[in-house]
DNA sequence: AATGGCACTCCGACCCCTCGAGTGCCAGCG
DNA sequence: CGCTGGCACTCGAGGGGTCGGAGTGCCATT
C-alpha cells in the first residue's frame, strides 16, 4: 500500500514543513529532493498519503502539511536519530560541569535543555520512590516546631517543617534521630513505611504522640506524586511560533500546574526516548504540541525524566538527539556525585 | 498650567484607555465623563496636555493615547488606592490560611496575586540579610560530603552541599555545630562573618582545613545577591495582551532571568507600594512593562518584596490596591509563624 | 506505472474607494 | 478671555474587485 517511494516522499514533506512551516507542494518538493519522478506521480502519491490520513490540505489547492498520524511515522520509521556533534557534547559536558549541588545541576539541565533545543524544557527530580534513603535529619526549632531533613542517595533533600504535640527531650530527639536512620539508612523509599511502623512503641507515652507526627510527616513527604518536582524553563520559545499565538494562553496556563507537567512527561520509567505527538497527548490544552522526553539515572535504572514540550512541526530527530544527550549526561553526573 | 479640568481630562484619559485599550478622542470623553464643557474645549486641553508630553497620539487624526509621564501623573497625583471589597479580603485570608511552609507560603502567595491582579507576579523570598538565625545543621553525608543547613527566623530554610577536604570526627562536628549556633544563633545574619571568624583555631591543625571550608560555604550563601530567591507566576495573563506579542518574547526571556527579576522588584525595602512604568524601568527589554511592588515582613520591618509585571497600561489603583493587601497579609502570616 | 498537458480552484496581495472618528483652527458669543 | 459651534482636513479601517501564482485532479499518452 506504502510504497518506498511514498514513505520518502511523506518524509521529504515533514522535512521541508518543518523548516519551512508552509504548506509544501508538488512541485517544490522534486525541485528540493532528488525523487527521480515528476510531480505527477508525486501528486498521485499524496493523494494516497491524504486518503491514508498521513497528510492534509490547509484548503483546496493548497500544498499538503503532516497530521499527527503522519509526524507519527515519520518518527517511529522513517527518521533516525541524528548524532550530535562533537561540539554539541562538550558545551553539555561544560555546561553541566560546575554544578555544585542537585539544585544547581536541575537548573542548569534544564536552561542547557532550552538553549539546545530551542524549546520549553522541563526537568523531574530524582523520585524519591526510586531512589535510597541516605541520611534523615531531625532538628528542634521551637517548643512545637521540627523540621525534618530527607537526604537520598541522589543528592536530593527534602524538609519539612513538622508542627509537633510537644517537644522531645534532648536524649530522645537523639534517640529518634538514630533508631530513624538504623531503620531506614540505606533502603529504598518504598520500604520506609513498614520499617518505622514498630518505632513509636519504643519511646515512653508521653513522647509518643510527637513520635507519630513526625513519622506520619515522613511518610507524607514520601509518598508518590506529592513527591515530585519539576522545574521549567525557556517559556519564552513558545513566543517564536506566531501562529501559534492563539494557543499561546492555554499552554502556558497548562505549564504552570504539576499536575500537568508530569502527566505530560509520562509515567514510565523507561530509559528510552518517548515522542507523543498532537492529540496522543491527553492533557487539555497541549493537543497542538508534542512532548520528547526520557528517562535518567545513573547506570543501575531511571529515576526520573526529562524532556521539551514544542509545537508538532518540529525537528524531531534533531531534538531526540539532545533529549538523550542531556539524559545520558545527566545520568553519569548522577552516578559520581 | 494645568488647571484643574485638563488635570480631570488626562485622568479620563488614562481610566477609558486602560478600559478599552483604544486611543480616546474628544467627543466620546464627554460623553462618558461629564465634564460639563464642549467637546472643542476638551480639545483645546489636549492639545496643551499633548504639548506637554502626557499625552500623543498614534497617527494624526486619531484619539489620544497616555504617555508613560501620563501614567505617572497618574499615579501620583490623581488617583487613590482603591480599597478592597471585603469579599477579596476573605479570599486573600482563606488562600493563604493553609500553609504549612515557607515554601508553600510563597507559593500560594505567588498565585494568589497572579490570580487576583490578572498579571505576572513575583514574590521573593525572605531575605537572609535582614533575618536572624534560629539555628544551623550540620549532617556528615559521606567521607567528602557535608551538608549545610540555615533556618532563618523567618522560616526560610537554606541548605547547600559542602566538598570537605576530610571528613571530621564526630566529636569535632558536634563540637563545631555547637559553637556555630552559640556564635551566630539568633544573631542577624549579616554579622555571621564578624561571630564566626575565629573558629577554625579552636580546632586541631587536622580539622582545621575542613571547618574553614564549612565556614567559606556558610558566608557565601549569605552574602547578598546570591542568598536572594524569587518565585514566578501567572505568565500566562501576558498573553492576554495580544498587541504585545511582538514584545512577548524578549518579556519572557527577562522574567527567565533571577537578576532581572530582582531589579524589577526594586532595591529598597520600603513598605511603601512603589511604582515603575514603562521606560522609567532600565532593564532590557521591559520598558513597554510596568512593575508595582511593595516590600512586606513582620510588623517590625521588611523583609523581602513582591509584585507583579504587566502592561503599561493597565488598571494602576486596584493592582496597587491588591499588590498592597497581598503584602500586609503576607506580613502578618510571618508574624505568627 | 509514470508523464506531460490542461482546466480549475483558491488564497493572498494589491488597489481603490468610502466612511467615520478625530483633529486643528477660526470666528463669534457671553 | 474662555468657551463653543462650525468646518475643512487627515488618516486608518474595512469592504469590494481584480489579478497572479501555486497547487491540485484528471486524462490521454508513452
Amino acid at each position: 500500500m506504502l510504497d518506498d517511494r511514498k514513505l520518502s516522499v511523506l518524509r521529504a514533506i515533514v522535512e521541508d514543513y518543518v523548516r519551512t512551516h508552509e504548506p509544501v507542494g508538488s512541485k517544490n518538493l522534486v525541485e528540493r529532493h532528488s525523487l527521480g519522478v515528476s510531480p505527477a506521480t508525486i501528486r498521485n502519491d499524496m493523494a494516497v498519503l491524504e486518503e491514508e490520513g498521513f497528510i492534509a490540505q490547509p484548503h483546496t489547492s493548497a500544498g499538503r502539511v503532516p497530521t499527527d498520524k503522519g509526524y507519527r511515522l515519520f518518527v517511529d520509521r522513517l527518521s533516525q536519530v541524528k548524532p550530535l556533534s562533537p561540539a554539541e557534547r562538550r558545551a553539555i559536558e561544560n555546561f553541566l560541569a560546575g554544578a555544585v549541588d542537585l539544585d544547581d545541576v536541575m537548573g542548569r539541565s534544564v536552561r542547557l535543555l532550552a538553549q539546545i533545543t530551542r524549546q520549553v524544557a522541563l526537568v523531574q527530580y530524582p523520585s524519591l520512590t526510586s531512589s535510597s534513603v541516605r541520611h534523615i535529619e531531625l532538628v528542634a526549632l521551637s517548643e512545637h516546631r521540627m523540621l525534618l531533613v530527607l537526604i537520598a542517595d541522589t543528592g536530593r533533600i527534602e524538609q519539612r517543617v513538622v508542627e509537633v504535640p510537644a517537644a522531645l527531650s534532648e536524649s530522645d530527639l537523639g534517640r529518634l534521630r538514630s533508631l530513624l536512620n538504623e531503620a531506614v539508612g540505606g533502603g529504598s523509599f518504598t520500604t520506609v513505611a513498614d520499617r518505622v511502623a514498630d518505632l513509636p512503641q519504643r519511646f515512653d507515652e508521653s513522647s509518643r504522640p510527637t513520635v507519630s507526627v513526625v513519622l506520619a510527616t515522613l511518610l507524607e513527604t514520601v509518598v508518590e506524586r506529592h513527591e515530585e518536582r519539576i522545574v521549567l524553563g525557556g517559556t519564552a520559545n513558545l513566543a517564536r511560533y506566531v501562529d501559534g499565538f492563539a494557543h499561546l494562553q492555554p499552554v502556558l496556563e497548562a505549564l504552570e500546574e504539576q499536575m500537568v507537567l508530569l502527566r505530560l512527561l509520562g509515567e514510565t520509567r523507561a530509559e528510552a526516548v518517548t515522542v507523543t505527538i498532537g492529540h496522543e497527548n491527553l492533557v487539555a490544552g497541549m493537543s497542538s504540541t508534542s512532548v520528547i522526553s526520557a528517562g535518567y539515572g545513573p547506570q543501575d535504572g531511571t529515576v526520573a525524566r526529562l524532556g521539551i514540550v514544542g509545537p508538532t512541526h518540529m525537528d524531531y530527530p534533531s531534538t531526540m538527539a539532545s533529549v538523550r544527550a542531556v539524559a545520558r549526561y545527566l545520568g553519569q553526573l548522577l552516578n559520581n556525585e
